[in-house]
This record gives C-alpha cells, sequence and structure tokens, in this order.
DNA sequence: AACGGTAGTGAAAACGATTTCAGGCGCCTT
DNA sequence: AAGGCGCCTGAAATCGTTTTCACTACCGTT
C-alpha cells in the first residue's frame, strides 16, 4: 500500500521546500532550471498530484461547478448537461451534478449542499426563476450562477434560453398555417416548469392573432406512466370535433403522447398531428419523425459555462441572453385532415421551417408578455 | 454582501469555542443543553454552514463520488447516472461527473483529475476493464471503485453489469425462433466497447448453436451521423439475399439503424427486423416499438453506488455482479418475411419474452465465454 | 475528608496546499 | 570597492474544520 505522497514527501525528494515545489508546480514564480529538473524529477516518480483540499482551502474556491436540473432523464438536460461538462473540462473545471426531480421544495437543498461545497459557480434550471428565494440567496451570496431553459424576467439575473413564448408562437403559427383549426396544448405540469407556460402563453398569443378559439391546456405529470396520458388524452379526443393537432410542451412528451394517440386507435398524423419542443436528438430518429422546435441544447449548456467564467472573470455582468432556436418540420405534423391546402390566405400547408428572429432579438419583441 | 462565516464567528456569537460548536453540530460529543442552545441560536441566526472543504482536509475524503461515463448523450448513462445520483443524495454525497467521449486515452487523465479531488469513490464505465492501466492504478490506490456495464474478467473487480453475453444470445436465439435465418449484428466500435464485443460473441454462440453461418459484424461509428450510417447499410443490405434481421448492440443504434434502413427503401418490421439492447425509455415510444433486451439502468447506478458505500464501510469486498435483463418483444421484430410460422423445431415465431436467467446466475454458465 | 471518576469545555495540533516576507547571493553600476 | 538591485529560495502564516489532550468542576464513594 502506497503510502499517501504530499507536497512534503515532493520538497523532500527534491531537497528544497514545499514552497519551491509549489512554484514549480503552479509556475507561480521563477526557479532556476537546476531545482526545477529536480522538483519535476520527483513529482515524476512518486506520481505526485496536489491535493485540490488543500489548494482550495486556501483560495475558498473549488475548481468545480455546480449542476441543478430537474432530471438526467429527458434528454434535453442530458445533452445541455453534456455541453457543460465539456466546456467546464476545457477550463479544467469539474461539475458536481444535482437533479430535483422536478421537486421546487428540492431546490434549497442541492443549492446548500453545493455551496458548502465552495463551488465556483452554479448553472441551474429551477422551476420557477422569478419568485425563487434560493436565487436571491445566491445574489446575496455572491455566488454567480447561471439559469438555462429558465427566463427570469430581471434583467439582472443571468440566463441561457430561447425565447420560448415566441418559438412556441411560431410553432403555433405554423400549425395553423398546415390548416389546422383546433389544436389542443399539451403541457408537463404549469407548477414545476416556468418554461412549459411561457410555451403556452406563447400558444394563446397565436391563435389568438388567428381569432381561433383557445381550448384550455392539457397538463399531464411528468413522470406518470405513458397510461395515464393515454387515459388523459381519451377525455379529450374521444368527441366528435376533436382535436386535429397536439402541441406538445416538450419532446419527450411529445413522444409519449403519440404513443398513447396510436393507443386509442388515432392515426399520427393522418388523424391527428403532433408537433413537440426541444429538438433531442432522437425527434428525428423515430418515424413520421418528430416535429418540433430545435433548440441548441448542448450548445446552451456550454454558453452556460462560458458565461459563468466570464461573470468570475469580471468579463461580463450577469445579464440573460438567448440562443437562436429554429422550427424543424417533421412527419408528424402535416396539413389537418379535410383541410384544403393553400385555403389560408398566404398560408402553404407546409411552411414549418421559418427561421427564428434574430438571437439577440429584444426580449420584449416577445409576442406573448408573461404576465403571471 | 454579507461576510464570510466561519466556525469561529459562530463560537464568538455563542460565548463558547470552535471545539464546541463542532461538537454541536456533529453530535460528536456531549456538551450542556445550555450551550447547545447558544450555538444552535447562533448558527441559525448567522446561516452557517460548515466548509466541506475544510471538513474534507481532516479527513481527506470527501463526501463526493466521481463518475466516469463514455456519454451523458446516450440515455442509457444519463439513466444510470440518475440513478447513482438519487442513491448519492440519500447518503448525503454528491456526484463529480465526468465524460470521456468513447475516448480511452482520456480515461487515465479525467480519473486523476478525480482522485485529485479526494473523492470518496469512483463509479466506471470504461472501454476496457480487463486491460486497463487506469483500473491497475486505482487498484493500487486503494480508492474503492465500481465498474458499471463493464464486465471485468477478473473476480476482484467490482461491476454491476448485465450477462451481455447470455442476453444477446437470448435475444439471438428468439430471432431465429421467428424464421430468421440471414442475421446482421450491428455494433459500435469494439475497440472502445466491450459490452460491444461481449455482446457480439453472445450472437455468435446462438447462431452456432442453431447451424446457421454467421456474418462478419458492422461496425459503426458511434458517433458518426445517420447519413454515414445509410452508406454502410447500403452496402449490406444491397445483396438480393440481404439478412431480414439487425441486431445491434445498443438502441440508440437500433433507432439510427431504423432510420437508415428506411431511408434506403426498406420496411421495419416487413422487410427487415430489428432489436436493440438497453431498454431505454424511449425504445417503447416509438412507433413500432423496439424489440431490445431490457436491462435495469437506473437501478444499475443504484446498485453501484450502494456496492461503494458498503465497500468503503468494509462491508463487502469488490466482487462483480449482475443484474437481471429481461428480453422486451416490440414492433420491429416480427416473423422473418416468407417463413413459415412453427415451421421450426418448438419455436414459435414471437417468443422473444423469456425470462432471463436468474439474477446471480454463476457467470461461468453464460453461453459465450469470452476469449479475445 | 480525601480520592476517583465523569461530564463539559477550551487550547492547540493537525490536514495539504498557497503565499507573504525576509534573507542570501551574485552581478551591475558608480 | 562599496552599494544597490534582482533573482532565487526557505521559513512561517494562513485557510476552516476535526480531534486529541488537558483541565476544571462537581459528584459520589470510601
Amino acid at each position: 500500500m502506497p503510502r499517501i505522497v504530499t507536497i512534503r514527501t515532493v520538497a523532500e525528494r527534491a531537497g528544497c521546500s514545499i514552497a519551491t515545489v509549489s512554484r514549480v508546480i503552479n509556475g507561480s514564480a521563477r526557479t532556476s532550471a537546476e531545482v526545477e529538473a529536480r522538483v519535476r524529477a520527483a513529482v515524476e516518480e512518486l506520481g505526485f498530484r496536489p491535493s485540490e483540499i488543500g489548494r482550495s482551502l486556501k483560495t475558498l474556491r473549488t475548481r468545480t461547478l455546480g449542476v441543478v436540473i430537474p432530471s438526467l432523464t429527458n434528454p434535453v438536460f442530458a445533452a445541455s448537461v453534456a455541453g457543460m461538462e465539456a466546456e467546464a473540462r476545457r477550463r479544467h473545471h469539474t461539475l458536481l451534478l444535482t437533479a430535483t426531480d422536478y421537486d421546487a421544495a428540492r431546490e434549497p437543498e442541492v443549492v446548500e449542499t453545493l455551496v458548502a461545497q465552495s463551488v465556483a459557480g452554479l448553472v441551474l434550471t429551477v422551476t420557477d426563476a422569478d419568485d425563487n428565494p434560493t436565487l436571491d440567496r445566491l445574489d446575496a451570496g455572491g455566488i454567480p450562477y447561471v439559469l438555462i431553459y429558465n427566463e427570469p424576467r430581471r434583467a439582472e439575473r443571468a440566463a441561457v434560453s430561447v425565447d420560448n413564448a415566441a418559438a412556441t408562437f411560431a410553432l403555433t403559427k405554423a400549425t395553423i398555417a398546415a390548416g389546422h383549426r383546433r389544436l389542443v396544448y399539451v403541457a408537463g405540469r404549469f407548477a414545476t416548469s416556468d418554461r412549459a407556460r411561457a410555451r403556452y402563453l406563447g400558444h394563446l398569443a397565436a391563435m389568438s392573432e388567428a381569432g381561433l378559439p383557445a381550448e384550455p391546456p392539457l397538463e399531464l405529470d411528468y413522470l406518470a406512466d405513458p397510461a395515464g396520458h393515454g387515459a388523459a388524452l381519451a377525455h379529450v379526443f374521444a368527441t366528435p370535433r376533436r382535436p386535429t393537432a397536439a402541441l406538445c410542451s416538450n419532446d419527450l412528451l411529445a413522444l409519449s403522447v403519440m404513443g398513447a394517440l396510436r393507443g386509442l386507435g388515432l392515426k399520427v398524423p393522418e388523424d391527428v398531428s403532433v408537433a413537440g419542443f426541444d429538438g433531442i436528438a432522437l425527434a428525428g430518429a423515430v418515424f413520421p419523425t418528430l416535429a418540433t422546435v430545435d433548440t441548441p441544447t448542448r450548445r446552451m449548456g456550454e454558453r452556460a459555462v462560458e458565461k459563468i467564467f466570464e461573470m468570475l472573470e469580471g468579463a461580463a455582468g450577469p445579464t440573460p441572453e438567448r440562443l437562436p432556436f429554429k422550427l424543424r418540420p417533421g412527419g408528424t405534423l402535416a396539413a389537418a385532415p379535410g383541410a384544403v391546402p393553400g385555403a389560408l390566405p398566404g398560408a402553404p400547408p407546409r411552411r414549418t421551417d421559418d427561421a427564428c428572429p434574430s438571437p439577440s432579438a429584444s426580449p420584449s419583441a416577445s409576442p406573448a408578455t408573461p404576465s403571471e
């Protein structure tokens, strides 16, 4: 069993002081070539690697970023965490990962844990980015953090997101353009996702603009088994004038809804069109391919970490920013059954590939102004 | 800006020594009710939370587990990491997450990083669990680790896996039972996945048992775009006596293959049956549902963390263990085109839901003994 | 009344690194 | 030749916590 080797062991072996060893390792001050060589040799022979704990104690900061997400099981978050990890590694940092399982009550708890670990910064997706005591505490504590996917109203809260409302507005508009008139919006629990709320508001705005009556949204439990989803959908789709399109607040939900609809004997997209949100990789792998809103999931994770470092270096303050999205056409979104293609003013049936507004479009240009 | 509050601040406020504060917080020794109340009040008022860094320096162990996986983008790993996170949190630990992007050369590097952080233990999926200098170093260093999804041959290497060979053996057998005779095995790069190798060997064993000639496996680059997959598959499926079934070494690959086959104008499962491996949640959400081998992805992560703690507490030594798998029938695996159902001795066309061998079946009972 | 034991507490050492401060040496300048 | 200035180096302080050790009261026993 090899004894633990500390900086002191190296110093003895190299015949110098621990201060010199530290200097060689960090290049924090000049050392003579001769001593440097001896130290490097000793480090090599002993396989020495400085303890991050000892190092951190002095600076009271670790080379670690805390991550708080609702769930790893959703590929959106898995992809963005992958982006964070890559970017963090590039900067010689590591991720401390925690999940809240969409439970707001768990947020303060996990953040406390991460703060106790003296993370250099935090990346989080919370249930509510505006009314959130945990974020308030972070603001007070001076630990830099960046929200991801959340869209805080406050301009001094750092965030990397897409314009959820504008994207859904565009998606709903495209769906209407394809001839659909009865659309149902299917969302996860609004209480645990401000994204879902923002998206729904974008949907409402588009319906209103087209002069169509908006049906109440269908809120589905995120973690419920698909069977539960089937029951809820059966209720909505059992009517003779059933919706011809189901717009879902995320891709995972959309895939589940597609399965449930098939279970009800309905064909996608012949009977019902379906669209999602996020642009997870698998949306393109299923058949028919899922129409959705492409968001740069991985890039958002990378960007969030970049932003943390900008804030740490004082190069930039905490400001929200939006990355571009893009409607992705897919086989699940087709012309409405019985609709006459082109019957709508200036709306070809498959105009789903609009570009999004420019990346930094002013947030207030959002078609729906969240007001809850 | 609130000053940083340390145990010393609390001690002053409570009018006692830091030793007493420590005792109250950790309950490591008895203190008078009176002092304890004062300390608790001070902790509360100041919002004190002991620094994990200071604490760790003393014990030289953090409440942290290192995780090394090839990629978070694969839902198998995302799900198992989710399991690890839940189990770690239950024990007041946090995960330090790193990914290698299937690059064996990165393994030593990330493990070094994690060890420098003084993690309490490690959970890893490596490219090769047998011939692996990084693991050898860990063995020497005395840091407990558990492999996940890898199946090391050495009996003294801790691992949580499924019997990859036996599972694929069963899957291939079921496929043959459905009337298929020309099967192609589609795998990720063998060089970066000992699981893929083990699974292929199981496939070979089943083919051999049935007296069928085994075609060479199709190795696809994991990260290649699906277009690349299409080209590779076109080559194999362009022949008149093309395979009637494609068995894939994991679900993600299977989904990609399904897409590529459709791109070639082939129908799944009418023209070609497809099966995967892993049992990711989305396998059940696509249409037709993907036939696959269900592995307890999340549970494996939980179990790996449990095992780390068993080893830390000295309750158990490092031993490999296997969790049960189960063949999951799915719409992608149908009777072979032109096959007469029941024409095979004792093999109904859709007998894909065999139970697996019992959880702790002896490893040597595996139908294919890996020998590479 | 002296002694031993115990409960509660504080002072101080330890953990492994970084960093400040001071000193020694050699070289350049005047 | 003396003084000054850099360069390199080592001793020691420091970070926040845990833990050992020693000490004081106080109690019960003999």
